[in-house]
DNA sequence: ATCCCGAGGG
DNA sequence: CCCTCTGGAT
């Protein structure tokens, strides 16, 4: 995709959407953090609904201390992954406690020092929290970037670069949540739904979307 | 490279 | 049935 494509992608993007935001639900930095880390292979509808149980009865880190693994684990469930989770949401509370004093720390090292925080993780928070420029590359950005021609890369590193370079300074900030959105409901995995795509004349994809090569789950 | 791991969609 | 969902730790 020519730079002069994805300047017009995301100001399409942007005029569509002016104030683009996250599709969790959390009451203040914590929750934000710990819904970030219960959303890992699982949809934001689902951590919304084993989140609302769960901060109504452990709202902060030291009623999720309070709460337990035990007690985390019955409100999480119905999420994958649930036992390391359980235990990570725990540990982490009690070594925001120590090191950060409750708060979540705006440094990206300090969150990846968290258990259950990776750089991803650490890149959303950054970004919807303290608003710092991060692209955080999950599974649909990964996707979208090497399907559109956005942003090519063999992982997700690779295409967290390409971003860097090739988004526009002054659409950095909200292209995470833009491209998100764009992915799980147009630019979708199995069928993307290019009918309604606000972009599909600039992606290097168009008219082969329902040509997809053989050998290949996720064409090009 | 592998494991973790439930719910929803097709 | 198989694939996907805002990954991280080993």
């Amino acid at each position: 995709m020519s730079k002069a494509a994805i300047a017009e992608m995301f100001a399409r993007f942007q005029a569509a959407n002016p104030n683009p935001e996250t599709e969790l639900e959390y009451a203040s930095p914590y929750q934000l953090l710990v819904a970030v880390v219960l959303s890992a292979q699982a949809t934001d509808k689902g951590v919304n609904i084993a989140t609302r149980k769960l901060f109504a009865e452990a709202p902060t880190p030291e009623a999720m201390i309070t709460l337990g693994e035990a007690g985390v684990t019955e409100h999480i469930k119905t999420i994958g992954l649930f036992r390391n989770k359980a235990k990570n949401v725990v540990a982490l509370s009690y070594l925001l406690l120590e090191r950060h004093g409750g708060e979540v720390p705006a440094d990206r090292d300090a969150l990846t020092a968290l258990p259950g925080v990776g750089r991803k993780t650490a890149n959303v928070v950054l970004n919807t929290i303290f608003r710092q420029p991060t692209m955080a590359v999950d599974t649909h950005i990964f996707r979208l970037a090497n399907r559109t021609g956005l942003a090519a890369g063999k992982d997700v590193d690779a295409v967290e670069a390409a971003l860097l370079r090739r988004v526009p300074k002054p659409y950095l900030l909200d292209a995470h949540h833009w491209l998100i959105l764009h992915g799980r409901y147009v630019c979708t995995a199995r069928k993307p739904a290019c009918d309604r795509c606000l972009v599909r004349d600039l992606c290097n994809s168009r008219d082969k979307t329902d040509l997809p090569p053989p050998g290949s789950p996720d064409h090009v």
